[in-house]
Formats: structure tokens, sequence, C-alpha cells
DNA sequence: CCATGTGAACCTTTTCACAGCA
DNA sequence: TGCTGTGAAAAGGTTCACATGG
């Protein structure tokens, strides 16, 4: 298992979110073509994604389901529980909470935390909002896998580097900033340190889908036209 | 001006935030290397983005920071006017309309709709939200460029189709959805209906940003190592 | 016979080396 | 000399045709 493009792994997402539409209408058995043409891209794409990871049709009859979903669970990670703390619990950080589906697959909330006087102290979801400050003591008692960075942009280099310092595996950056990991001179070379080189950083960022959609909006012939069912 | 790559234009994105950063610093000139570093991409990468679109630099000394910013203000069309409406006002969509930074760039929320009856009168923004079966009426009077769609996922297609029927020319789509654009028998063939053909639809993602998170957290060494300037 | 799974062809994007110019 | 701009090479992803097997 080696080598597989960004793009499929988002796109397994929105299959596995399309398994999860025809489960919930009672529909057991689909097949590439229809995966394809409800995620708008191509069949041999949906073939080609999941063969990355392994084969879980049958030849003749197309796929099954629930088991197409499983696997599918199953290969992103979706079956454990993974524990997050929000840092930045403004409008943004409390749509994120509240937002339904993020529980749907183990993803739960454990800590929220904020600088804001007039937020710490308030309930979310059953949690208390904590000040940042008590995030290392915090981590200190619980397990977090995750952090999700909701603060302005720029608090959101330091949200980061707390998160790492708090032994966060993977961060979730919804500011439009690029999170620069730390980097420490080895042998007269930069590179990034120990801590960071273990964290994986994925970006939200809504302002730059709005100057995306401005720009393609403009050039729309720049914009490649969605893929309606081939073969 | 023919065939640029997508991920071309976030990457422009980013380095305009970069510029910005660097003239809110006083900085004035800069070169393709520190925007690398910066952006966390090569400098090749820079100059190859820029190239699709001109030639803004000097050789020899670099770019000069508002020329260069500038420059991509206009190739990202930020130097016009958008008129935005918001579909679905819950916590995302008050979010979202909240957010600083849209207004920097001429985003201009014109109109926010909902259909529930306890958010709908509300004033966000100083606009008052309104019924969404009151979008046709709107916009025959109202210029709107753009609609952003913050509904549940299952009623993010009709928010579509209300959007496209009320001529939007981009929709910005923050349901966990695919949009499918509506389709018409022609000669036999199932083809995109002119009004769909000419609308661009960005999606912004955050539980499918949290499940690529969560996986490349278990396979960190599929997740390509941020680029260390090199060259 | 049918739809999956896959090696190979094709196309796109990134990387590179260097020519071009202040 | 220094850093941009760019054609060419390399890498990476997508499309395809078809072999496979229920």
């Amino acid at each position: 298992m080696a080598d597989i493009p960004t793009a499929a792994i988002s796109r397994l997402v929105t299959y596995l979110r399309i398994l999860e539409q025809l489960e919930a209408q009672d529909i057991s058995r689909t097949s590439s073509t229809d995966l394809a043409e409800r995620a708008g891209v191509t069949a041999f794409q949906v073939r080609k994604d999941l063969a990355y990871f392994g084969r879980f049709g049958t030849r003749g009859m197309g796929y099954t389901v629930p088991i197409l979903k499983r696997e599918l669970v199953r290969v992103l990670g979706l079956n454990q529980t993974w524990n997050v703390v929000i840092i930045g619990m403004g409008r943004l950080g409390q749509a994120i909470a509240n937002y339904p589906g993020a529980s749907d697959y183990q993803f739960q909330y454990v800590g929220l935390f904020d600088v804001n006087p007039g937020i710490i102290g308030q309930r979310i979801r059953g949690l208390t909002v904590q000040h940042v400050q008590d995030l290392p003591d915090f981590t200190r008692h619980n397990r977090v896998d995750l952090g999700f960075i909701a603060v302005p942009p720029d608090r959101a280099q330091d949200a980061a580097q707390g998160l790492v310092d708090a032994g966060v595996r993977g961060i979730l950056n919804f500011a439009p900033v690029v999170i620069q990991p730390r980097t420490l001179e080895r042998g007269g070379l930069q590179e990034i340190s120990d801590e960071w080189r273990a964290v994986i950083v994925e970006n939200v960022d809504f302002l730059a889908g709005m100057k995306r959609l401005a720009f393609y909006t403009l050039n729309p012939h720049l914009k490649e036209t969605p893929t309606l069912t081939e073969e």
C-alpha cells in the first residue's frame, strides 16, 4: 500500500457518504457506474480508487452497500474513536461543535478552549469552555487525538504549536493561514522538528473557497466540466 | 490563457494572503523563494503558478509586494463586487456571514434566507433574514452573483436548484452533498441543462476534512511531506 | 453474460535546469 | 551577478481496454 493520490481519499469520503444515503434508503446493491453518477466522477475512477485498498465487489454483480460501506469506514479509520479538542469557540468553533454528523463517526469533542472571558465557562455540547492556557494540563489527564483550530488568523500558529506541544496527532485548521512546522538546525540544515514531523495538518479554508469561486465564475472555461457518466 | 491546474488557483489564493500579511508588515519586496517558504511549496511552483498569468517580477530583483498583490487580486477577480446570498442561517450560516475577511474583497452579503420561523425576521449583519420562498422575488429586484448553501444535507440540492433558478453564476456549497446539475434528454442523451452548465459549484466540506484528517493521521506515510524550501 | 479489477496508454502537473534580463 | 521566466524532463494521476471470474 503506497502512493495513493490525495484526491482519491477525498473521493472515498464522498463514496462513503453516498453509501450511507443508499443504506438509509434501504438500497443494498450498487455498482461503480451508479456510484460514479452520484459522486460526479467516472466509473473508471471509482473502481481505481477502490482498487487501491482491496477488492470489495463481485464481478458481474457490483457492490453490496453494507459491505463496501464497512470497508470504507475501516480504510478511512472511522471505526475507532477520535478524541478532539477545539481551540477557538467563537461563532465558527460553536458551529463546528454543533454540526451534526461528526459524532456519527466517533469524533468525540472532549475539550473546548478559548481566550475570551465572555466565552470561557459557557457550556456547549455538555462541555465547559476552558482557557487555552489550561490545555497542557488537560492533555496530561485526557487522551486527545486531534485538534481543530477555529481562532482568528493571527492566533492560528500559536494554537497549532500548543496542540503539537500537547501531543495531538492531527490538526484540522480552519484559519486562513499556512501553519508552519517548527524547524531546527541540524547539521547546518533546517529540518522540521520531530514533534511536528509526526503531526498531520489538514486545512478547511472557506475564504479560499470564496476566492476560488470568484475566479472560476469569471473564468468558467477553466473549470473541468463535471464528467457526465461515461463508459 | 488555457488549462491551468486547479491546484494552482488554490495556491494563488495563498500567495495573495501572504502578500497581504507582508504589506501589513510594511515589507515591500519579496521573491519566489520567500513566498515559497511562507506558502509551504517550492519556489519552482511559485514561479510556474505566476507564469500562467503573466510576468510580474523583475529578474535579479524579485517581486514588489503591492504590484504582485494588485495583479493577483485582478487575476482572481477580486477587484469587483460580488453580491452574495446565503441560504440557511443556522449556526453555520451565521458563522459564515459574520466571518471577518469576506468584505475585504468585495464579497457583499445582500440577502439571507432560511425556512425556520425562529430565524426568519432576525437581523444579522444589518440584513433581515427572509423566507427561502421569497428568493425568486428578491432576485428579480436585486443583482445576485453568488449563493452560499449552509442548509442541512437533505435540503442542499433544493437550495442549489433555487439558486440556479434565481440566476446566480456561482455556488459555494457547505453541505456534505454532491450537488447534481439538472440533466435533460437531448437527442437520446442525458445532457446538463443550459442554466446549470453556466453555474460554477465549489465545495467547502469540513466533515470531509475531518475524515481525510483521520485517514492521514492513521497513514502518515501517505501524506506528501510539506516540502521544505528546496532549490 | 456482466461488472469488477488492473496493467498499460495517455494526459496533466510538478520538477528541473538554464536561458534571459535587470 | 541574482532571480525571474520557461521549455523540456520526470513524476504523478486518470482514462482506457480487456482479462477475470461469479
